[in-house]
RNA sequence: GCCGAUGUAGCUCAGUUGGUCAGAGCAGCUGAUUUGUAAUCUGCAGGUCGGGGGUUCGAAUCCCUUCAUCGGCUCCA
């Protein structure tokens, strides 16, 4: 007999070699149909592998990721054996679960494509092999034997993946004819995936490496239910309806223009209006904060690139220079700011006392992203950064970067951004040439950063590689409405930059003395987070950004010279305001001017001439009852107030 | 940059296998209506079917090329 532990604490014995699934079958029959994998001893295991020791044991059911991931890992195979009966000869990467479903990397071979029309066909064939309910079972197998097998197969990319696993290590699991390279773990059977849905086909390059072959990758999502799919696919749909793309069409907020050139974000008037609101806000904060205002030109010499060090791993990937009649004069777009901050801090001299000092610039750079990567507002070619640096002493680092930790944290708050994370992003020390700096300075800065964000009590993921080249840095990023991950802002350390550009400070002993530079960026940048912003709110902004505040709707044409002056009252006194004097009906400008989401409709009859009032209504909300003008100007500063004022 | 797909009026989309196929709704402009909380009615105008080239008696439809967009990959100072 064997004891196993619950998570509960609670024990109870069985005979060795049961399995997960027959534990829960013993503990009701009910509870074996819900589950799809287990936790055992800390390690994630089929439902159907023997336990033959005490052991810990936590079943997942659907609501676990680890049952989710055995779910889709699961049919993730059960799709390779349909590709593999539909297209003898293809040869399979990998197919692993992913965060929403799976997705398997094949190469169907060099005349063939699998394109989204070929879904439909995939499709169906997985549902009639799992409608088999096929077993997958679980091998241990020899190197050599598993490096036979699929030789004999003709499947090279798994015999790579085996080359460099060690022997006695590896799995494989078979359902039906299809045999796969796998540590697991899988459900017990097919008869599960009942709600099957292929969502869309992509190139991926074999390994992730660009200079390898372009595999075919098919992405999938499978459920227990076809209520969850149903739902899973409303979802999807609601979520494009979100897209920040679409939102800025149809609200008037951004264009592209293919003569003006891909990734150059054009913003019209009200788009900018936002903006513009986001900038003044942030300025204000700034000053309050101590940060000094700069502002510089959107070009550079080439040799203060040269300087900092960006040329040289940048400079090929770049917007090329720009040369003048002059020979021999060269400047780039600014890919980034820090450099010509570096040279406003070397205009002055510095003390000890004097620092830190934070400089900061809504500063616009040029950066050549590849064509394929362009997307919205989240990836562009020019961007507004709201940038700064801070210029500290080495002392002062820990608590200058905490303070920029609040800050982020401050206006994330008032934006109502709920929903990021925080990562701190490291250099990999087994790839040290694709940094610059000491050892002792990275080594000092990452600890800096770790410390700093663990006295903020910031919730961290650690990702090793992820750093810029120049220092380790803290990303806060969010994700979009279909789930796409972006950096907003970020907070850098680098201690390379102060000493490229011979940044000094007098000490108090009269020496000079090398600041340390912050980088750091709230917002990241004004296209990318105010994509968020739209996908966040659904194009409904909080009224201090809309960039009209109200609409005044007068319900005939009689009324219209009142309208004009509630209109002139309400833009004198700082409350953006349109008119919709069109001939139509109420209840069509009422309609009209929702759908455009403006915060107040103002509604404008006989009775409000009689009054000299307003008949408010809120936008998504309805009717409030009528108002002064005077009132209603009171009102919409307060309410500005309350949103802003934290 | 790479793989795949898409590109028809300002917007959303119809246009079977090449042969009155250049259409609809919304938006716009006309005129009528003067309206009380989510769509009043009439009429008009709008596109060399992304651009260029080709096949054909005939191309929105087939082929080539180019530009742009979309989904991924790679990249992201």
């Amino acid at each position: 007999m064997i004891k196993i532990t619950f998570p509960d604490g609670s024990a109870r014995e069985y005979n060795k070699g049961i399995s997960s699934l027959d534990v829960a079958e013993l503990i009701s029959p009910r509870l074996a149909k819900e589950v799809y994998a287990a936790t055992v001893n800390g390690e994630i295991w089929d439902l159907m592998r023997p336990i033959n020791s005490d052991a810990t044991l936590k079943l997942h059911k659907w609501e676990d990721a680890e049952a989710k991931h055995a779910f889709w890992h699961s049919s993730a195979h059960l799709m390779a054996e349909a590709l593999e009966s539909l297209y003898p000869g293809m040869k399979f990467g990998i197919g692993p679960a992913i965060e929403n479903g799976f997705y398997y990397d094949v190469d169907p071979g060099n005349d063939k494509v699998i394109t989204e029309d070929d879904l439909q066909t995939i499709e169906n064939k997985m549902k009639e092999l799992a409608a088999m309910n096929l077993t997958y079972s679980r091998r241990d197998i020899s190197k050599k034997e598993a490096l036979d097998f699929f030789s004999k197969k003709g499947d090279e990319y798994k015999t790579e993946l085996i080359s460099e696993l060690t022997d006695g290590t590896i799995t494989l699991y078979t359902q039906g004819n299809f045999t796969d390279l796998c540590k697991g773990p899988h459900l017990p059977s097919t008869a599960p995936l009942k709600a099957i849905k292929l969502l869309s086909v992509a190139g991926a390059y074999w390994r992730g490496n660009e200079n390898r072959k372009m595999l075919t990758r098919i992405y999938g999502i499978t459920f227990p239910k076809q209520k969850l799919l149903d739902e899973y696919l409303v979802f999807l749909e609601e979520a494009k309806r979100r897209d920040h793309r679409r939102i800025g069409k149809e609200l008037e907020l951004f264009t592209f223009s293919p003569k003006v050139g891909m990734g150059l974000p054009l913003w019209l008037p009200r788009g900018s209006d936002i903006r513009q609101n986001l900038i003044t806000f942030l300025t204000k904060e700034l000053r309050k904060r101590g940060y000094k205002i700069v502002t510089t030109p959107h070009i550079g010499n080439v040799n203060l690139y040269k300087t900092s060090g960006h040329f040289e791993k940048y400079g090929a990937d770049s917007f090329q220079p720009i040369s003048t009649p002059q020979e021999g004069e060269q400047f780039m777009l600014k890919p980034m700011n820090c450099p010509h901050h570096c040279e406003i801090y070397n205009a002055t001299p510095h003390s000890y006392k004097d620092l830190p000092y934070r400089m900061a610039e809504f500063g616009t750079v040029y950066r050549y992203e590849q064509s394929g990567e362009l997307h919205g507002l989240t990836r562009v070619r020019s961007f507004t950064q709201d940038d700064a640096h801070h210029f500290c002493r080495p002392d002062q680092l820990r608590e200058e970067f905490k303070s920029i930790i609040d800050l982020i944290l401050y206006i994330f708050k008032i934006l109502n951004f709920n929903n990021f994370t925080a990562q701190v992003s490291l250099r990999d020390p087994a790839n040290k040439q694709k940094y610059i700096g000491s050892d002792e300075n990275w080594e000092k800065a990452e600890r800096d950063i770790i410390e700093a964000a663990a006295e903020k009590n910031l919730e961290t993921t650690v990702v090793i590689g992820e750093a810029a080249f120049y220092g380790p840095k803290l990303d806060f990023m969010v994700k979009d409405a279909i789930g796409r991950k972006w950096q907003l802002g970020t907070i850098q350390v680098d201690y390379n930059l102060p000493e490229r550009f011979e940044l000094t400070y007098n000490g108090n002993d009269n020496q000079k003395h090398r600041p340390v530079m912050i980088h750091r960026t709230i917002f990241g940048s004004m296209e990318r987070f105010v994509a968020v912003l739209i996908e966040n709110t659904a194009g409904k902004f909080p009224l201090w950004l809309a960039p009209e505040k109200a609409v005044i709707l007068p319900i005939s044409e009689k009324f219209n010279d009142y309208a004009g002056k509630v209109l002139e009252i309400l833009n004198n006194s700082d409350i953006c305001t349109l008119i919709d004097d069109r001939s139509e009906k109420i209840g069509k400008k009422i309609r009209d001017n929702e759908l455009k989401k403006i915060p107040y409709l103002l509604i404008i009859g006989e009775k409000e001439v009689e009054n000299e009032s307003i008949a408010v209504r809120k936008q998504g909300e309805g009717d409030k009852g009528s108002m002064k003008v005077s009132e209603f100007v009171n009102f919409i500063n307060s309410e500005i107030k309350k949103e802003i004022a934290f």
